[in-house]
DNA sequence: GCATATTTGTCCGTATGTATA
DNA sequence: CTATACATACGGACAAATATG
């Protein structure tokens, strides 16, 4: 069965993460262990050991006896995730210092991905390459630990942006941002970068809150 | 047999954790799946859960085919760990603003604490409550986020201190550190205790390193 | 409130593949 | 290279808890 590096269970959680991410089983949704063995092609046991993967990841919630679900972020969640955010990406960026030109030229691609995106008008690609910027933002500190703490929330960040209507709204602005934020990294402003994205992330939190409010409010309508 | 609100792989995961910062499993032991289901009481398939639970904490390594190990931090990993102490518990404190005095509490009872367990010299006590003191510390943030990345931080590294000879050498000097840094805050002078206590983790970094790079030495010619 | 059906939680037996002696 | 030991994975079974009528 193991033909590659990877065990079966990290193999199914990988597919799992995927799906999720794409939005296929949105938040709330609960994944059945019978339904998925079949579709995966894994045994019980094997799928447990994937949800258990996923859950410390923080895209699955385990309810005791009840099953596993996709995350479902209250309010207080999205503020602490946006603490969080703000913590670590403005610390990396005020404590840069002396940066080779090629470090930034991950971030410049996903700006002018997000550029070309926006021309084509394809909302999900902006903001998925907005969100490859700022990993790649906390990739300039170099620590393996802060890159997979910052994975884990733009993860998760991302099942909230699944739900939100008008993604146009939602991603576009920071386009302009994230550019501008690269020119102050080019420039050796660090200091500077970081007051700016401090303020950034303030403001897009302050939307996230509200779009996100209103569309808890829609499915409140519909549900019950 | 759940008779509890945790499944038993929580429960396992919570009875291996204690044993393995309590040093009955020192870094680098392999733990076998057949020897801990009879000792636990547990299937091995709950075992395997439960072993996944403590490898995504970091206490536990996976290597395919080969079963799990207690994690054996490297000179590298642990530089990484302290970048991301500074960065995260600098930045809790430099935020800080209007901290309320029942708030401080819990950190002066744990330097309270500290202060006693050097009078009796167990330094391992002195050690725990400095920990302790640091958790205190993150929780001024009131994120959930924040707090549990530390609890994950300061785990691996009491792994880190269980194998290094000279523990009085290790505990003691911070011990003064922390109550000073405690008056810092007492005092609402929240730039100027960031500035100390990152003073204070590239000292703590430092003695860690090279403490720590005597006992693998020492390992080294015992096994090999 | 009660009985039933469904789903999860847990355990066991067994087969297969991999690493190490 | 062979053999052994062990981790990995599967499938079936029963217990326990929840949800549904």
């Amino acid at each position: 069965m193991g033909l590659v590096n990877q065990s079966a269970a990290e193999r199914a959680a990988e597919v799992l993460r995927c799906r999720i991410t794409e939005g296929e089983f949105p938040p709330g949704t609960q994944l059945s262990e019978e339904g998925l063995t079949a579709a995966l092609g894994v045994s019980r046991n094997t799928l447990r050991e994937a949800f258990r993967l996923l859950a410390h990841d923080g895209l699955l919630v385990h309810r005791l006896h009840r099953g596993v679900f996709v995350v479902e972020l209250d309010a207080y969640a999205l503020v602490d995730l946006y603490r969080m955010r703000r913590l670590l990406e403005c610390e990396v960026v005020r404590s840069l210092e002396g940066l080779d030109d090629a470090q930034l030229v991950p971030l410049r691609r996903e700006v002018e991905a997000a550029e070309a995106a926006m021309v084509r008008e394809d909302w999900l690609a902006v903001g998925t390459a907005n969100m490859h910027f700022h990993q790649h933002l906390v990739a300039l500190a170099e620590s393996r630990r802060v890159d997979k703490v910052a994975r884990q929330l733009l993860a998760e960040l991302r099942l909230v942006f699944l739900v939100v209507a008008n993604p146009r709204r939602l991603h576009v602005p920071y386009v302009e941002r994230n550019r501008r934020l690269l020119g102050l990294l080019e420039a050796g402003k660090y200091r500077r970068a970081a007051s700016d994205l401090e303020e950034y992330l303030r403001i897009s939190e302050a939307q996230v809150l509200t779009a996100y409010g209103a569309a808890a409010e829609q499915r409140g309508r519909a549900s019950g």
